[in-house]
RNA sequence: AGGCGCGUAGCUCAGGGGUAGAGCACUACCUUGACACGGUAGGGGUCUGGGGUUCAAAUCCCCACGCGCCUACCA
């Protein structure tokens, strides 16, 4: 028998994807039943400029799992991939590349530049679907969509004009965040907050009349050239006269009024807030309450424009806070300047800080939308979100307080808006260029230039991928998906527009659950990121520990934040290795037997290890299957870790060893082969899901496997783990009686390696056993189980009987049940060191039963527990009772 | 500023009103015919602290401390 004694997971990893692939196992036409339910996952389109991170092989493998578990069970499963052609970033990308060169992407030209970045994606985008490959995912490929293609486009078109037309897409002057280094307007969710320490300066401006003057404090001193007034709260008495007054606004020649607003906190600086409505965004909203002139002084790129002053035009919005500062000094309307903390807003991508701009851009009126999606969450609770707690919250919130969204960006990779505007600037949304002329009456249009935010066309994905605006039967079939598996990241940005946009188009929810996976940190427990270079490569530990122990690892991750550590792929590495070893056992000792579903069934005659074993298999069928419908992996895994090693292979195989190696050729050793390789075969299914690649290597390598082994839904396809029915527990095989008789026998093994490890008696010694049973039934087991116990407990001989008749030099122990196992030591035992560990025992029973007499002998536990609790405490005591009792007995017989 | 989550063995984490769990690490023994990436047996925890509810709290509630995360228009 040719099987190496390690798991190679290389070569494991090397073919069968590719023949999954080419077989078309991944595709849910490979199901034959037409009654199918069906089962689909569309991925978060990872960007096209991207490679594969442990967030990606953390969602992918929770996808994976439950995609295959699906299939297994039957179900028309489709798992939809695709890409993101993520605007801004591809953009910068492709930019970078033309700088290396000379060139600008303005010398190139627009159309010029998209064919650029058509041919920088053809070429080296999409790194990521390679390494997916490797990660074993089964996503049907012949599906893969990416949001600039075509169809997808139209489907972007589609939604842009009726929305248009409902009068929710609008085009409108506001404030908006600019990116003076991108160039483009950006949504506030691609805005982050970063604290930093700044100053305050406290500026005084002198009233018109009279000798007065109000102080303002403000972060920002440049923005005050466009101030057009002076704010202060309506209750605040100390500003009550000045209410009405003008100001002269100092190192401009402008006249500002002082005005009432209850935004004003009296309580902040100086309790007077100077308004610059052109250049901040609160300012902006008191700007449009007061009817006040918006001044723009800073630029789109970020430089002071003529509108500030000859002095100050054309400096960096930088500088020319430092020479307002030198200015008031001099003026002496300085008042202070203090040390302050405060966040500041900068751009996701480039890190630049945001200038908020009154700018033309188009917007997305979201409260219908929005209000759509929280009645659904009301009243239908959909999507149901897992965990429940908190993210259901936190989405509800957040769409409560939604705004209306910036749906322009000023760049050329994307999907440009489809609006024409005539010379006299006429807007026409349409379509296509066509439909566009015919509605204008000319053909003398020039089509908007700026294209839509990535996350516009990303909202459709769940439909656009199926071919939505067309009935399609895909649509048909997967739409509304079953399960959206994503990081807490793009809950806004991705999951709550989805759910808008499905009800909105398709007039249902894009999805039924919503499961939010948690994140992987360093092993100091601080974020991955590229800034910080302390991400760990998913290829590399796929490398060193196998793609399978990998991805047992990140199932197990489950929704919580985990640091990470290779020390537990590891110890999955080795499970992979101890799941390799064990059928290499099977194998090595199957002789002409072959997998057969059909031996694993009870008979009475069976003994008590064949149908133990069954019913820890089924049990862990039903509690895997369990854990997997509520996204139990961490659950689903440590099941079925435990019943492989510690039932399967530290008991059942060493159980039925004698059976299995047995000299002669009988019935009963080729059933207990046959038995043994079709409970391994079970098992192997059971962790497909989790570990595809080593139990396909495996399975196709059993004696006997076949297409009979699928689930009837793929009898014609190709022998495949993959396609073979997930086991399905039947509750006639779960038999607690035989699982108590066989702990017993699992415990009295345990008691004498016990006593032989506490004793130092070595391995080799030959030691006999002297069972005492007062129960029948118990005597029964083990008698029955003779040779299992002399065996795993190394002993020579065996011996069982009502009473216990030891002579006074054994080490005893007492096991369950009244019983008691005794093992003679003549000349071998030591007598205090055996009162020693008796006692040791006594006392560890001691301490219980004193915990147990105090609970009974409070009355009120008697009253008020369930008389069922009030039982088991009384059984626990008595049983205490008998084996300390015993063990008295035991100390006693040593003198 | 609000909201949320977390704190359990040396480490990484499960669990969760009724006997405190796993993996790794640690100790001792074992090259036993599947596997030393292995086997057997052990040691190790006032479940952050303090109150409360309850017959019973690691678990539920409140407070405190520590650590994270998210949201926010306080100049």
């Amino acid at each position: 028998m040719e099987i190496p004694k390690q798991y190679d997971p290389k070569q494991a990893e090397q073919h069968h994807y590719e023949r999954w692939e080419k077989q078309g196992c991944f595709a849910p036409e490979i199901n034959r039943d037409e009654n199918a339910p069906p089962f689909c996952i569309v991925i978060p389109p990872p960007n096209v400029t991207g490679s594969l991170h442990m967030g990606h092989a953390l969602q992918h493998t929770m996808m994976d799992v439950i995609t295959r578990y699906k299939r297994m069970c039957g179900y028309r499963t489709l798992w939809l991939p695709g890409m993101d052609h993520a605007g801004i970033s591809t953009q910068l990308m492709v930019t970078r590349e033309l700088k290396k060169e000379g060139v600008s992407r303005y010398d190139l030209g627009r159309e010029k530049f998209i064919e650029r970045v058509w041919k920088w994606k053809k070429e080296s985008g999409g790194q990521i679907t390679k390494q997916m490959r490797r990660e074993g995912v089964s996503v049907d490929w012949s599906r893969e969509k990416f949001t600039m293609d075509e169809d997808l486009s139209n489907a972007v078109r589609e939604v842009f004009v009726r929305l248009y037309e409902e009068g929710k897409i609008y085009r409108g002057n506001r404030i908006v965040n600019w990116c003076p280094n991108d160039q483009t307007v950006l949504s506030d969710l691609e805005v982050e907050k970063i604290p930093q320490a700044g100053k305050l300066y406290y500026l005084r401006y002198p009233a018109k009349n009279g000798g007065g003057s109000v102080t303002v404090a403000t972060t920002r001193p440049e923005t005050m050239l466009g101030d057009t007034a002076v704010a202060v709260n309506p209750a605040d008495e100390r500003y009550r006269e000045l209410l009405g007054q003008t100001l002269l606004l100092p190192l401009t020649d402008r006249e500002i009024r002082v005005v009432a607003d209850e935004f004003v906190d009296p309580e902040f600086g100086t309790g007077a807030v100077k308004v610059t409505p052109a250049h901040d965004p609160n300012d902006y909203d008191m700007g449009v309450r007061h009817n006040l002139e918006q001044v723009v002084v800073i630029d789109s790129h970020a430089k002071m424009t003529e509108a500030a002053g000859a002095e100050f035009v054309g400096l960096d919005r930088y500088k020319a806070r430092t020479k307002v500062v030198e200015k008031f000094e001099e003026l002496g309307l300085l008042e202070k300047v203090v040390d302050y903390e405060f966040s500041i807003s900068k751009c996701e991508r480039c890190k630049t800080v945001i200038e908020p701009l009154i700018s033309t851009q188009w917007f997305l009126r979201m409260d219908e939308l929005r209000d759509d999606a929280l009645k659904l969450l009301a009243e239908r609770k959909l999507p149901q979100f897992v965990p429940e707690v908190p993210y259901e919250k936190v989405y509800s919130n957040w769409l409560e307080n939604l705004r209306d969204w910036t749906i322009s960006r000023q760049l050329w990779w994307g999907h440009q808006i489809p609006a024409w505007y005539t010379p006299d600037g006429e807007v026409f949304v349409a379509r296509t260029e066509e439909e566009a002329k015919a509605k204008a009456g000319t053909d003398d249009l020039t089509q908007d230039s700026d294209v839509l935010d990535t996350w516009f066309s990303s909202q459709l994905w769940p439909f656009s991928t199926m071919g939505w605006p067309e009935k399609t039967k895909d649509l048909d079939t997967f739409y509304p998906t079953s399960v959206l598996m994503t990081g807490r990241d793009i809950i806004f940005l991705w999951v709550s527009r989805m759910v808008m946009m499905g009800l909105k188009f398709v007039g249902s929810e894009p999805f039924a659950d919503v499961f939010v996976t948690g994140t992987i940190l360093d092993a100091q427990g601080q974020r991955m990121s590229k800034t910080k270079m302390n991400g760990i490569d998913p290829l590399e530990v796929f490398e060193k520990y196998g793609v399978d122990a990998t991805r047992l690892k990140l199932a197990s991750v489950g929704s919580t934040d985990i640091r990470w550590s290779d020390k537990q792929v590891e110890s999955y590495r080795n499970f992979a290795n101890k799941i390799w070893n064990a059928a290499r056992f099977c194998m090595m000792n199957s002789g002409s037997a072959a997998v057969d579903p059909k031996s694993l069934t009870s008979s009475p005659e069976l003994a008590l290890h064949d149908r133990w074993i069954l019913s820890r298999l089924n049990k862990t069928a039903r509690d895997v299957r369990e854990a997997l419908a509520s996204y139990g992996f961490h659950e689903a895994v440590q099941t079925l870790y435990h019943f492989f090693w510690d039932d399967f292979c530290d008991w059942y195989i060493e159980l039925t060893k004698t059976d299995v190696s047995a000299e002669a050729d009988s019935p009963q050793r080729s059933a207990a082969r046959t038995r043994l390789l079709s409970v391994l075969e079970q098992a192997l299914r059971l962790l497909h899901p989790f570990m595809p690649y080593l139990t396909e290597e495996l399975w196709l390598r059993l004696p006997g496997i076949g297409s009979q082994l699928l689930h009837p839904a793929y009898q014609s396809a190709e022998p495949t783990i993959m396609l073979a029915w997930y086991p399905e527990a039947s509750a006639a095989l779960i038999d607690e009686t035989v699982e108590w008789e066989m702990q017993a026998v699992i415990d009295l093994i345990s008691r004498v390696r016990n006593i032989r490890s506490e004793m130092n008696i070595k391995p080799g010694e030959p030691i006999s056993l002297l069972v005492g049973a007062p129960d029948e039934k118990l005597r029964t087991v083990f008698s029955a189980n003779e040779n299992q116990i002399r065996r795993l407990a190394r002993a020579s001989e065996i011996s069982v009987s009502e009473r216990l008749e030891a002579p006074k030099a054994s080490a005893r122990a007492v096991l369950v049940g009244g019983a008691e196992v005794a093992i003679p030591l003549a000349g071998l035992i030591d007598f205090g060191q055996e009162r020693q560990r008796l006692n040791k025992e006594k006392e560890k029973l001691a301490a219980e039963a004193t915990k147990l007499e105090a609970q009974l002998a409070n009355p009120q536990f008697a009253e008020r527990a369930p008389a069922e609790k009030v039982n088991e405490v009384r059984e626990r005591i008595a049983d205490i009772a008998q084996r300390s009792a015993q063990l008295d007995q035991t100390i006693a017989n040593l003198e």
